[in-house]
RNA sequence: GCGGACGUGGCGAAACGGUAGACGCAACGGACUUAAAAUCCGUUCUCCGCAAGGGGGUGAGGGUUCGAGUCCCUCCGUCCGCACCA
């Protein structure tokens, strides 16, 4: 009995494929083309199997579209900037660049030896100048079209790495690497205007009906478009009006205080002239803007002794607060309070002795006595205590509301929008230079066309906290580009999600000096299938989205959507321990003691933990050389495929990938050492075969039919295991004779062409077995004969009372008073009625009989 | 708090509103073997029954329907996203 011997066949594969450029994409605007890809790692390392999932689905598809006749595009590249390379440079000695080319050649190689079908003609570094020059290029660009922007904005600072923490990166207030309280600072910082485009994006959303719902969903909660109307409050001062944003404008009779963000230009105004507000502002920056800060923080309040004038009903005054809970960034950065119809307003209210004035009358509430004890009243209702307001549902009012603040001047209805500009600078090393020169006369100075790519200096420092660019003797100085005199670079680089806002495109062209031609990527955009983690549901996802209309603005490319389909897979996940301390531990660190308990090395208890993502931190990764030397990348890549469904999350483990592993060894037998003698390829199939051939036969052609839909579906677990039930079947077939070995023959080929996708080393390998001189990657996918799938007898089950009491065999297609006669004179049935006629029968052809007593 | 997804054997999971548990993992029994591995055959939702057969069963409860794992309502639980958003 002979193994498979994958480590010989998947080499001589993958060789073929290399030496004939079979997956090199060709532009053909005669050939409909499909653009496959997944996204672009991060070359961090090594990979391990949780990372291969998305890339094997990937590759499922585009060998499967190729089958289908596409002219197929599937690239791969590298996302290599990135804050990984350069803690590895502080921790390490090695330098960013170096630790990074060293990764990219060993996952690389990695990705290789699976067998995936990729141009690698195409491939790209996020990190090289040839890259990087053409977004420097298309943020000037940007600039000129008002598209990026300089301003100040509160960042997370963590005062010892000296740098910007994204919200992520900040830990109960506290920098994630440091451990230091992270501070609110103005800083200037360079921002894209990605809301300027709020509405298009909200909208299009609605045309990506390929795209998985909650992506969508997530996208449009991201943006967060709220209706409202901005209110002008004059204050008690005499000189200063106060512009509050409202989606209850209907309300604003129970206003009882206005209260503003500690960062609104009022609150900063009068804290100049108030230490005791400058104080409390103070302390409302240090607790920082994680969301384990604003949970636990307490609405506070600090009441200004300004009073505000009520815009409709000029006798009534409003105390002004600064309050921590007022963002500056949303909407007008102040508020005005009703206490009655929001809690957040009732608490506030509460804690600080406000009245609260009910405005909104529940249905069937007595107006005299209706009162707001502790629960604010926030659902519909009349209009009350309102002036001319009063009788109105509450969506009327706010209409009239609205036209009455816009005819007085105090107010119009207007749209906020959640979603802010993207901050793109960051005070780091290992990342796209902005190519910006500021100079002392001039200002900001772009850096002429010519004098691009603004390329990273590579002797740098790593020795001390800080961006190294900022302390790099002479990089930072140059002329300025307009009056010649000294002046300083840009020392920021751009956040990493700018390299991979436009790689997608830069595939189609990946070789050009410009950043795409325009051939090119009108032929191969947008990317017809999409597969990623859902992590980038609102990061990556949008900021492309944000891009290709920004590059449109810029003349670039003539696209909208850069991913017509988008397909978001789940994590692989494998058995992680930790001992008492809730350190992980790895595997092999755990050993039993004489009673059977866990216990590490130094004897203490270890609980086998949940089931989490494989990550080198919780030590639970499973190396992806390690099962390639022993399983092979096809039977890897049949585990990722076969054991869950694609957009569930997936269990490694050992006995799983044993049991493909015996799989691969049985399809592999049953074509090197076939048990009926097959006959040459091309050999016509009888057409009178005995019930049992034909019944295989039959199969064979479902098989075909299903396994299309279920991979055009993406259901490849489904799809696995169809053809496993074939090729059970074929196991099944005895008998020497021509007309087994013609419907054997054609049932292997077909187990063969059906897998190629999936593992394609091990399929080209029986396809040459089987007697062919062509290679399967040239072979179109099967077609299903739709004659020959048909059943001839089908089984009809058939319902009692909803109860299911026999089946039915019985010609296909048979006439409905037959199949009812045939169902009311089965012995159970007729048992059952004792000799009462029916009430109702129901015959659905084909499939059931379901006979009401 | 808001939004979304999910809940089916010992486990991963299948099931256009139409025979619940395909396919696999694990377990058990058997064959082959001096033995093991590998391989092959069989059994495995549950209860009653020697069997033939029958009862029950898709988180809980209700509804629609000839028929519900699937559709609707209420509840319970798990997971995910967003969150002082005015």
């Amino acid at each position: 009995m002979s193994r498979y011997n994958f480590r010989e066949s998947e080499a001589k594969w993958q060789q073929r494929w290399r030496e004939r450029q079979t997956f090199t994409a060709q532009h053909d605007p005669t050939r409909a083309k499909y653009y496959v890809l997944e996204m672009f790692p991060y070359p961090s390392g090594k990979l391990h199997v949780g990372h291969v999932r998305n890339y094997t689905m990937g590759d499922l598809v585009a060998r499967y579209r190729r089958a289908r006749g596409y002219n197929v595009l599937h690239p791969m590249g590298w996302d290599a900037f990135g804050l990984p390379a350069e803690n590895a440079a502080i921790a390490g000695g090695i330098h960013p660049a170096i630790w990074t080319a060293e990764n990219i050649a060993t996952m690389r190689a990695q990705l290789q030896r699976m067998g995936f079908a990729y141009d690698w003609s195409r491939e790209i570094a996020t990190c090289h100048p040839e890259y990087y020059r053409h977004e420097q290029k298309m943020f000037l660009d940007f600039l000129a079209k008002g598209l990026a922007y300089r301003k100040e904005s509160w960042v997370n600072w963590d005062p010892v790495d000296h740098t910007v923490l994204a919200n992520e990166q900040v830990i109960e207030g506290r920098g994630w690497r440091t451990g230091a309280l992270v501070e609110k600072r103005l800083l200037a910082q360079w921002n894209l205007r990605i809301t300027k485009y709020s509405d298009e994006l909200l909208d299009a959303l609605k045309s990506l009906d390929r795209w998985p719902e909650r992506v969508r969903l997530m996208q449009e909660h991201w943006i967060g478009r709220s209706e409202g109307a901005r209110v002008k409050w004059a204050l008690s001062d005499g000189k200063t009006a106060i512009e509050v944003f409202t989606t209850r404008p209907d309300t604003l009779y129970g206003a009882a205080f206005l209260a503003l963000s500690p960062h609104h230009p009022f609150s900063q105004e009068l804290a100049k002239t108030n230490p005791a507000l400058a104080e409390f502002i103070a302390e409302c920056d240090r607790i920082g803007t994680s969301e384990e800060a604003i949970e636990t923080a307490e609405k506070r309040g600090y009441d200004t002794d300004v009073e505000a004038i009520h815009p409709l009903d000029k006798t009534r005054r409003v105390p002004v607060y600064i309050a921590n809970f007022v963002l500056m960034e949303y909407g007008t950065g102040a508020i005005f309070g009703c206490p009655a119809h929001d809690q957040r307003d009732l608490d506030f209210a509460r804690k600080y002795k406000l009245p609260v004035i009910p405005v909104v009358l529940p249905p069937e509430a007595d107006p005299k006595s209706f009162a707001i004890d502790d629960i604010a009243y926030v659902d519909d209702g009349t209009i009350f205590n309102s002036s001319f307001l009063n009788g109105l549902s509450v969506a009327d009012a706010k209409r009239t509301v609205g036209e009455r603040l816009e005819a007085s001047g105090t107010g119009e209805r207007t749209i906020a929008y959640r979603l802010r500009d993207w901050g793109v600078s960051r005070q780091r090393y290992w990342g796209c230079p902005i190519p910006i020169i500021h100079c002392a006369d001039c200002g900001i100075v772009p850096v002429p066309e010519s004098d691009l790519p603004v390329k990273l200096p590579d002797d740098v420092e790593f020795d001390a906290p800080g961006n190294p660019l900022d302390r790099h003797p002479t990089w930072k100085h140059v002329a300025c580009p307009r009056c010649g005199k000294p002046a300083m670079r840009e020392t920021d680089t751009f956040d990493t999600f700018f390299e991979s806002s436009w790689y997608f495109a830069r595939f189609c062209s990946a070789r050009a000096p410009v950043a795409f031609e325009r051939d090119a990527a009108q032929y191969w955009m947008p990317v017809d299938q999409y597969i990623g983690g859902v992590e980038h549901a609102v990061l990556h996802l949008l900021y492309s989205r944000f891009f290709m209309r920004a590059l449109k603005e810029c003349g670039y490319l003539d696209l909208e959507e850069p991913f017509a389909g988008l397909f978001t897979q789940g994590m692989v996940c494998h058995q992680t321990y930790q001992n008492a301390e809730g350190e992980w531990l790895f595997p092999e660190e755990v050993t039993s003691d004489p009673a059977g308990r866990m216990i590490d090395a130094t004897g203490r208890p270890v609980v086998a933990g949940r089931l989490e993502k494989m990550s080198k931190s919780k030590k639970n990764v499973v190396g992806l050389d390690d099962i390639v030397d022993t399983y092979g990348a096809d039977t890897a890549r049949l585990y990722l495929l076969s054991d869950s469904p694609p957009e569930r999350d997936l269990e490694w483990t050992d006995t799983g990938i044993e049991g493909i592993w015996r799989y691969v060894n049985r399809l592999w037998r049953l074509v090197s050492e076939p048990v009926v003698a097959l006959p040459p390829v091309g050999t016509a199939i009888p057409a009178d075969l005995s019930p049992e051939l034909a019944a295989i036969r039959r199969a064979t052609h479902k098989m075909i039919a299903a396994v299309t839909d279920d991979i055009d579906k993406f259901r490849f677990n489904r799809a696995v295991a169809r053809i496993r039930e074939l090729s059970n079947a074929l196991e099944g077939i005895t008998g020497g004779n021509d007309a087994a070995g013609a419907v054997m023959r054609e049932g292997l080929e077909t187990v063969t062409r059906l897998l190629g996708p999936m593992m394609p080393h091990l399929a080209e390998e029986m396809w040459q077995h089987l007697g062919h001189g062509d290679m399967l990657a040239d072979v179109a996918w099967p077609q299903a004969d739709a004659a020959l799938a048909r059943d001839e007898q089908v089984t009809i089950a058939v319902q009692v009372n909803g109860k299911l009491r026999a089946t039915l065999d019985l010609p296909r297609d048979a006439a409905v008073n037959e199949v009812e006669e045939a169902a009311l004179a089965l012995p159970q049935v007729a048992r059952l009625l004792d000799g009462k006629t029916p009430r109702k029968v129901v015959v659905v052809p084909n499939r059931i009989v379901s006979v009401v007593a």
